[in-house]
DNA sequence: CTTCTGAGTCGACACGGTGTCGATTACTTT
DNA sequence: AAAGTAATCGACACCGTGTCGACTCAGAAG
């Protein structure tokens, strides 16, 4: 039902040694994905793309994985860490002005989709198609909305952030729905840190309108 | 090249009379697509099925569409007009005040949704592998964007919206993305007219809040 | 009424990708 | 050096695609 890599740790970090050839493989597929993902969507590229990219034969790919799109939750997982980093950004915000906190979250955000643009955008894709990427998605959608809601309504309970309608939950979720389709689509397009920068402007300036009503 | 459903016209209204068979099972397949379309992503439909339910061979499909992905863009292009409609609705506001007029035509827009949420999703979800829906989309979108950011324009001239930055194209480009993807993930849940009816507020908020800088 | 034409249909085929299995080889461990 | 487990491979059966040439059949032309 629910499996992942199947070969559960393939870590780089923690256990010293037994770099089991094994591992290194798995990593020479995952690093062959992401660089494929570059060019092409998930399902255009073939299992063999993957191994031949890695030196292997196609089938030994299915000792490492169980599927393609087992792949993808591995290097999901690499880059899902920076999302959670990015969001705790507003929240425990000291005495700075929330202008402050939200700018820095967004433009790490921005930051991180330039950087993972091909996994994030295939990470999405692949949600509505594949189970073990919808509860993916949806375990990471729930912590941002609820923590993010959460915060909306210390605000408005301080009588900082102007008071719902519309409901805080609901106001989170499109916020946030915002968020990732802009940084999807910028991440479409070509580098430019000009046009980075005004984004993550105009994205601020659309949260901070929302939910305090002013903009800084 | 460009290619659409190859038998041009397939029109239902227009000419009188010449029901040529062929246009009826060009519909059978469109109907049977919409209805698969409801529980499965286009590349999870095999051509089979599509003719199957319009009871042809398999290869007869070929006669009448070029690829699955030309009878998403068929059914598309029998959306997009709704679309359009909607967009329209902010534009050209007489005299009545612009909460009116937003909330109008995002309810439009939601009720498009519901109502066609399986063909919009999947159009949507094509747009990065295929060119065809790309160009489509990419046609829709800057009309959106065009006239959502003129009308912010223009507003700003007369001293009602809030001036700049963020820019006006910006702006219009992520408020237009964040309805998109709403509506995206409402039409994935189960139908309810209240939920549906606090999405329309809460994005009429956010709207109003990003461009006039008031809840009204 | 026949004949011709082309729109519409079909079965067969070659191709390419998937996932599995059993056999084989390469490392470790003792 | 022997034993066992980790990793790899080729072969195979399966499924969906797209193309091709042959067939049918309705309606226009004679």
């Amino acid at each position: 039902m629910c499996c992942m890599s199947q070969r559960a740790p393939l870590s780089s970090a923690g256990s010293r040694r037994k770099r089991s050839k094994g591992d290194l493989t798995s990593q020479a597929i995952l690093d062959t994905a992401e660089r494929l993902l570059e060019t092409k969507s998930l399902d255009e590229i073939a299992v063999d793309e993957l191994t031949s990219g890695a030196g292997i034969s196609r089938s030994t790919f299915y000792f490492h994985f169980e599927s393609r799109e087992a792949v993808l939750y591995a290097l999901s997982e690499r880059v899902s860490e920076g999302l959670y980093e990015s969001a705790a950004m507003w929240l425990r915000r000291g005495s700075e002005p929330p202008a402050d906190s939200i700018r820095r979250a967004i433009a790490a955000t921005v930051a991180l989709w330039r950087q993972h643009g091909p996994v994030l955008r295939a990470a999405v894709r692949a949600r509505d198609t594949n189970s073990m990427m919808r509860d993916f998605w949806a375990d990471v959608a729930h912590r941002f909305i609820d923590s993010t809601a959460q915060q909306i309504e210390i605000e408005r309970a301080a009588g900082v952030a102007v008071p719902g309608p519309p409901n805080a939950r609901m106001l989170a979720n499109v916020l946030i729905s915002m968020n990732e389709s802009a940084c999807y689509n910028m991440s479409l397009g070509r580098k430019s840190a000009a046009r980075d920068r005004e984004l993550v402007e105009t994205l601020t300036s659309v949260w901070l309108r929302s939910v305090y009503g002013a903009s800084d």
